[in-house]
DNA sequence: ACTATCCCCTGACGGC
DNA sequence: TGCCGTCAGGGGATAG
Protein backbone atom coordinates (compact mmCIF):
# COMPACT_ATOMS: atom_id res chain seq x y z
CA UNK A 1 0.00 0.00 0.00
CA UNK A 2 2.12 2.70 -1.49
CA UNK A 3 1.46 6.17 0.67
CA UNK A 4 3.79 9.41 0.50
CA UNK A 5 7.25 7.76 1.71
CA UNK A 6 6.68 4.99 -0.86
CA UNK A 7 5.84 6.88 -3.64
CA UNK A 8 8.25 9.83 -2.68
CA UNK A 9 11.50 7.21 -2.64
CA UNK A 10 9.91 5.57 -5.94
CA UNK A 11 10.26 9.32 -7.53
CA UNK A 12 13.54 9.54 -5.60
CA UNK A 13 14.96 6.61 -7.73
CA UNK A 14 13.32 7.11 -10.54
CA UNK A 15 14.06 10.85 -11.65
CA UNK A 16 17.88 10.93 -12.07
CA UNK A 17 17.61 7.76 -13.73
CA UNK A 18 14.39 8.41 -16.71
CA UNK A 19 14.42 11.92 -16.83
CA UNK A 20 15.75 13.03 -20.31
CA UNK A 21 14.36 9.39 -21.69
CA UNK A 22 12.03 9.85 -24.38
CA UNK A 23 8.90 7.12 -24.28
CA UNK A 24 9.79 4.79 -27.23
CA UNK A 25 6.56 2.33 -26.83
CA UNK A 26 3.91 1.16 -24.62
CA UNK A 27 2.53 -2.27 -24.13
CA UNK A 28 -0.36 -3.15 -22.01
CA UNK A 29 -2.77 -5.76 -21.74
CA UNK A 30 -4.94 -4.02 -18.73
CA UNK A 31 -7.22 -1.93 -20.32
CA UNK A 32 -8.63 -0.94 -16.72
CA UNK A 33 -5.41 0.55 -15.66
CA UNK A 34 -6.27 3.19 -18.27
CA UNK A 35 -9.80 3.08 -17.48
CA UNK A 36 -10.08 7.64 -17.80
CA UNK A 37 -9.07 7.00 -21.23
CA UNK A 38 -11.40 5.36 -24.19
CA UNK A 39 -8.41 2.72 -25.31
CA UNK A 40 -4.91 2.14 -24.96
CA UNK A 41 -4.56 3.53 -28.48
CA UNK A 42 -5.15 7.09 -27.70
CA UNK A 43 -3.00 6.71 -24.05
CA UNK A 44 -0.07 6.13 -26.32
CA UNK A 45 -0.99 8.34 -29.25
CA UNK A 46 -1.15 10.67 -26.77
CA UNK A 47 2.89 9.87 -25.21
CA UNK A 48 5.20 8.21 -27.78
CA UNK A 49 7.86 9.96 -28.56
CA UNK A 50 7.55 12.46 -26.00
CA UNK A 51 10.48 13.25 -23.30
CA UNK A 52 9.98 12.67 -19.71
CA UNK A 53 11.19 15.74 -18.78
CA UNK A 54 10.62 16.02 -14.51
CA UNK A 55 9.42 13.04 -12.56
CA UNK A 56 7.61 13.96 -9.06
CA UNK A 57 4.79 13.41 -6.64
CA UNK A 58 1.81 15.03 -5.68
CA UNK A 59 -0.21 13.29 -2.32
CA UNK A 60 0.08 9.59 -3.70
CA UNK A 61 0.49 9.89 -7.47
CA UNK A 62 3.59 9.57 -9.45
CA UNK A 63 3.99 12.20 -12.22
CA UNK A 64 5.47 12.23 -15.34
CA UNK A 65 5.69 15.54 -17.20
CA UNK A 66 6.10 15.54 -20.88
CA UNK A 67 7.50 17.53 -23.27
CA UNK A 68 4.17 17.97 -24.75
CA UNK A 69 3.15 19.47 -21.65
CA UNK A 70 0.67 17.26 -20.69
CA UNK A 71 1.59 15.11 -17.66
CA UNK A 72 1.28 11.04 -16.90
CA UNK A 73 0.04 10.77 -13.80
CA UNK A 74 0.24 6.84 -12.37
CA UNK A 75 -1.36 5.95 -8.84
CA UNK A 76 0.05 2.63 -7.46
CA UNK A 77 -2.92 2.35 -5.16
CA UNK A 78 -2.77 -0.91 -3.04
CA UNK A 79 -0.62 -3.21 -5.00
CA UNK A 80 1.05 -1.45 -7.68
CA UNK A 81 4.64 -1.35 -8.32
CA UNK A 82 7.11 0.36 -10.85
CA UNK A 83 10.10 -2.01 -11.76
CA UNK A 84 12.98 -0.27 -13.81
CA UNK A 85 14.53 -2.57 -15.81
CA UNK A 86 13.01 -5.79 -14.10
CA UNK A 87 13.93 -9.26 -14.80
CA UNK A 88 11.29 -10.58 -16.31
CA UNK A 89 8.08 -10.27 -17.48
CA UNK A 90 5.38 -11.79 -14.85
CA UNK A 91 1.70 -12.36 -14.90
CA UNK A 92 1.27 -9.54 -12.85
CA UNK A 93 2.75 -7.33 -15.45
CA UNK A 94 0.15 -5.24 -16.26
CA UNK A 95 1.95 -2.31 -18.19
CA UNK A 96 5.43 -1.59 -20.18
CA UNK A 97 6.95 1.64 -20.56
CA UNK A 98 9.96 1.22 -23.89
CA UNK A 99 12.63 3.86 -22.87
CA UNK A 100 15.37 5.47 -24.91
CA UNK A 101 18.67 4.09 -23.85
CA UNK A 102 17.40 0.42 -23.55
CA UNK A 103 15.59 0.80 -20.26
CA UNK A 104 12.13 -0.53 -19.78
CA UNK A 105 9.57 0.51 -16.75
CA UNK A 106 7.31 -1.98 -16.01
CA UNK A 107 4.39 -1.33 -13.61
CA UNK A 108 3.09 -4.62 -11.95
CA UNK A 109 -0.06 -4.44 -9.69
CA UNK A 110 -1.35 -7.80 -8.79
CA UNK A 111 -4.96 -6.67 -8.17
CA UNK A 112 -4.86 -4.42 -10.76
CA UNK A 113 -6.60 -1.32 -8.69
CA UNK A 114 -3.99 0.78 -10.05
CA UNK A 115 -4.19 3.59 -12.61
CA UNK A 116 -2.52 5.87 -15.39
CA UNK A 117 -3.84 8.85 -16.98
CA UNK A 118 -2.88 11.59 -18.95
CA UNK A 119 -3.37 15.19 -17.43
CA UNK A 120 -3.39 18.08 -19.21
CA UNK A 121 -1.11 19.93 -16.53
CA UNK A 122 0.04 19.41 -12.91
CA UNK A 123 -2.47 21.36 -11.75
CA UNK A 124 -5.02 19.30 -11.74
CA UNK A 125 -3.59 17.18 -8.86
CA UNK A 126 -2.20 19.94 -6.70
CA UNK A 127 -3.97 19.23 -3.32
CA UNK A 128 -2.99 19.50 0.12
CA UNK A 129 -0.11 17.62 0.23
CA UNK A 130 0.93 16.25 3.74
CA UNK A 131 4.57 17.23 3.02
CA UNK A 132 4.06 20.80 2.13
CA UNK A 133 0.96 21.90 4.42
CA UNK A 134 1.90 24.71 6.15
CA UNK A 135 0.99 24.51 9.86
CA UNK A 136 -1.68 27.68 9.49
CA UNK A 137 -3.09 25.67 7.02
CA UNK A 138 -3.02 22.39 7.83
CA UNK A 139 -4.90 24.30 11.45
CA UNK A 140 -7.76 25.70 9.12
CA UNK A 141 -8.75 22.17 7.29
CA UNK A 142 -9.20 20.35 11.00
CA UNK A 143 -10.82 22.77 12.65
CA UNK A 144 -13.88 23.52 9.98
CA UNK A 145 -14.27 19.30 10.36
CA UNK A 146 -16.62 17.59 12.38
CA UNK A 147 -15.15 14.53 10.72
CA UNK A 148 -13.31 12.11 13.10
CA UNK A 149 -9.16 12.27 13.11
CA UNK A 150 -8.25 9.25 11.43
CA UNK A 151 -10.83 9.14 8.46
CA UNK A 152 -9.81 12.39 8.03
CA UNK A 153 -6.50 11.94 7.52
CA UNK A 154 -7.43 9.13 4.90
CA UNK A 155 -9.06 11.86 2.86
CA UNK A 156 -6.73 12.89 0.23
CA UNK A 157 -9.28 16.17 -0.60
CA UNK A 158 -7.92 17.51 2.57
CA UNK A 159 -4.59 15.92 3.35
CA UNK A 160 -2.86 13.89 0.49
CA UNK A 161 -0.84 11.31 0.52
CA UNK A 162 -1.50 9.62 4.25
CA UNK A 163 -3.04 6.26 4.19
CA UNK A 164 -3.84 4.02 6.63
CA UNK A 165 -0.41 2.48 7.80
CA UNK A 166 0.81 6.20 7.82
CA UNK A 167 -2.14 7.58 9.86
CA UNK A 168 -2.14 5.16 12.90
CA UNK A 169 1.65 5.74 13.19
CA UNK A 170 0.81 9.70 13.63
CA UNK A 171 -1.97 9.42 15.53
CA UNK A 172 -0.11 7.43 18.44
CA UNK A 173 2.84 9.65 18.12
CA UNK A 174 0.85 12.60 18.65
CA UNK A 175 -0.84 10.65 21.37
CA UNK A 176 -4.28 11.60 19.84
CA UNK A 177 -7.21 8.91 19.55
CA UNK A 178 -8.28 7.84 16.19
CA UNK A 179 -11.81 8.81 16.78
CA UNK A 180 -11.33 12.26 17.76
CA UNK A 181 -13.69 14.68 16.12
CA UNK A 182 -11.53 17.01 14.17
CA UNK A 183 -13.11 19.85 15.52
CA UNK A 184 -12.57 19.47 19.26
CA UNK A 185 -8.58 19.12 19.16
CA UNK A 186 -7.08 21.81 20.82
CA UNK A 187 -4.25 24.40 19.10
CA UNK A 188 -1.50 22.40 21.59
CA UNK A 189 -2.91 18.94 19.95
CA UNK A 190 -3.14 20.20 16.28
CA UNK A 191 0.27 21.35 16.74
CA UNK A 192 1.50 18.23 17.78
CA UNK A 193 -0.61 16.06 15.36
CA UNK A 194 1.12 18.16 13.02
CA UNK A 195 4.64 18.18 14.06
CA UNK A 196 4.19 14.27 14.12
CA UNK A 197 2.80 13.91 10.92
CA UNK A 198 6.18 15.73 9.62
CA UNK A 199 7.94 13.22 12.07
CA UNK A 200 6.64 10.74 10.74
CA UNK A 201 6.53 11.06 6.95
CA UNK A 202 10.10 12.10 6.75
CA UNK A 203 11.12 9.15 8.79
CA UNK A 204 9.62 6.86 6.40
CA UNK A 205 11.37 8.70 3.59
CA UNK A 206 14.69 7.99 5.25
CA UNK A 207 13.99 4.47 5.90
CA UNK A 208 12.16 4.38 2.16
CA UNK A 209 8.92 3.17 2.65
CA UNK A 210 7.14 0.50 4.60
CA UNK A 211 7.05 -3.36 3.03
CA UNK A 212 4.13 -4.64 4.52
CA UNK A 213 2.94 -6.77 1.93
CA UNK A 214 3.73 -6.16 -1.45
CA UNK A 215 5.62 -2.95 -2.41
CA UNK A 216 8.87 -2.32 -3.61
CA UNK A 217 11.41 0.05 -5.15
CA UNK A 218 11.92 -0.14 -8.18
CA UNK A 219 14.59 -2.15 -8.06
CA UNK A 220 13.32 -4.52 -6.06
CA UNK A 221 14.30 -3.93 -3.07
CA UNK A 222 12.38 -3.49 0.22
CA UNK A 223 11.66 -0.74 2.96
CA UNK A 224 13.17 -0.26 6.12
CA UNK A 225 9.32 1.34 8.00
CA UNK A 226 8.11 -1.64 8.48
CA UNK A 227 10.31 -3.20 11.19
CA UNK A 228 10.42 0.10 13.23
CA UNK A 229 6.43 0.82 13.05
CA UNK A 230 4.92 1.43 16.57
CA UNK A 231 0.98 1.23 15.95
CA UNK A 232 -0.02 -0.31 12.43
CA UNK A 233 -0.70 -3.90 12.79
CA UNK A 234 0.26 -4.50 16.24
CA UNK A 235 -3.16 -5.61 17.46
CA UNK A 236 -2.60 -7.51 21.19
CA UNK A 237 1.04 -6.13 21.73
CA UNK A 238 2.23 -3.86 23.88
CA UNK A 239 2.22 -0.46 23.25
CA UNK A 240 5.87 0.81 22.89
CA UNK A 241 5.49 3.75 25.15
CA UNK A 242 3.27 2.75 27.96
CA UNK A 243 1.85 -0.81 29.11
CA UNK A 244 -1.12 -0.44 26.97
CA UNK A 245 -1.48 -3.26 24.76
CA UNK A 246 -2.53 -1.76 21.18
CA UNK A 247 -6.14 -2.25 20.36
CA UNK A 248 -8.20 -2.26 16.38
CA UNK A 249 -11.18 -0.68 15.90
CA UNK A 250 -12.75 -0.57 12.36
CA UNK A 251 -13.56 3.03 11.44
CA UNK A 252 -15.01 3.91 7.89
CA UNK A 253 -14.11 0.68 6.75
CA UNK A 254 -11.04 0.55 8.05
CA UNK A 255 -8.84 -0.77 10.95
CA UNK A 256 -7.67 1.56 12.99
CA UNK A 257 -4.71 0.32 15.23
CA UNK A 258 -4.05 2.63 18.45
CA UNK A 259 -2.58 2.59 22.19
CA UNK A 260 -5.94 2.96 24.43
CA UNK A 261 -3.78 4.28 27.34
CA UNK A 262 -1.42 7.21 25.88
CA UNK A 263 -4.00 8.11 23.00
CA UNK A 264 -6.89 10.11 24.23
C1' DA B 1 -21.77 17.50 6.02
C1' DC B 2 -20.98 13.26 7.76
C1' DT B 3 -21.39 7.95 8.11
C1' DA B 4 -21.53 3.29 6.73
C1' DT B 5 -21.45 -0.02 3.11
C1' DC B 6 -20.38 -1.98 -1.19
C1' DC B 7 -17.45 -2.61 -5.14
C1' DC B 8 -13.29 -3.31 -7.83
C1' DC B 9 -9.49 -7.63 -7.65
C1' DT B 10 -6.27 -11.24 -6.03
C1' DG B 11 -3.41 -13.67 -2.66
C1' DA B 12 -2.59 -15.29 2.03
C1' DC B 13 -4.19 -17.74 5.66
C1' DG B 14 -7.06 -20.39 8.99
C1' DG B 15 -10.65 -23.91 9.66
C1' DC B 16 -12.67 -28.09 8.37
C1' DT C 1 -5.54 -31.67 -1.10
C1' DG C 2 -9.07 -28.37 -1.67
C1' DC C 3 -12.97 -25.60 -0.66
C1' DC C 4 -14.76 -21.62 1.83
C1' DG C 5 -14.78 -17.44 4.44
C1' DT C 6 -12.19 -13.54 5.96
C1' DC C 7 -8.90 -9.96 5.68
C1' DA C 8 -5.85 -6.56 3.41
C1' DG C 9 -7.28 -1.10 2.17
C1' DG C 10 -7.15 3.27 -2.02
C1' DG C 11 -10.72 5.47 -3.87
C1' DG C 12 -15.23 5.98 -6.07
C1' DA C 13 -20.17 5.48 -5.76
C1' DT C 14 -24.27 5.47 -3.22
C1' DA C 15 -27.79 5.42 0.35
C1' DG C 16 -29.18 7.11 4.77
Amino acid sequence: MPELPEVETIVRYLCPRIRGKLILGLESNTPRLFRDHKNIREVRNKIVGQKIKEVSRAGKNILFRLSGGKCLAIHLMMTGSLLLDPPAKNKFTRCLFLLSGNLLLAFDDIRKFGRIRIIDSLEELKGNDALSLSFKKFKNLIIARKERIKPLFLNQKIISGIGNIYSDEILWHAGIHPFRAASSLQESEIKKLYNSMKKILNLAIKKEGSSARDYKKPDGSKGGYYEIRKAYQRTGEECLRDAGIIKRMVIGGRSAHFCPIHQL
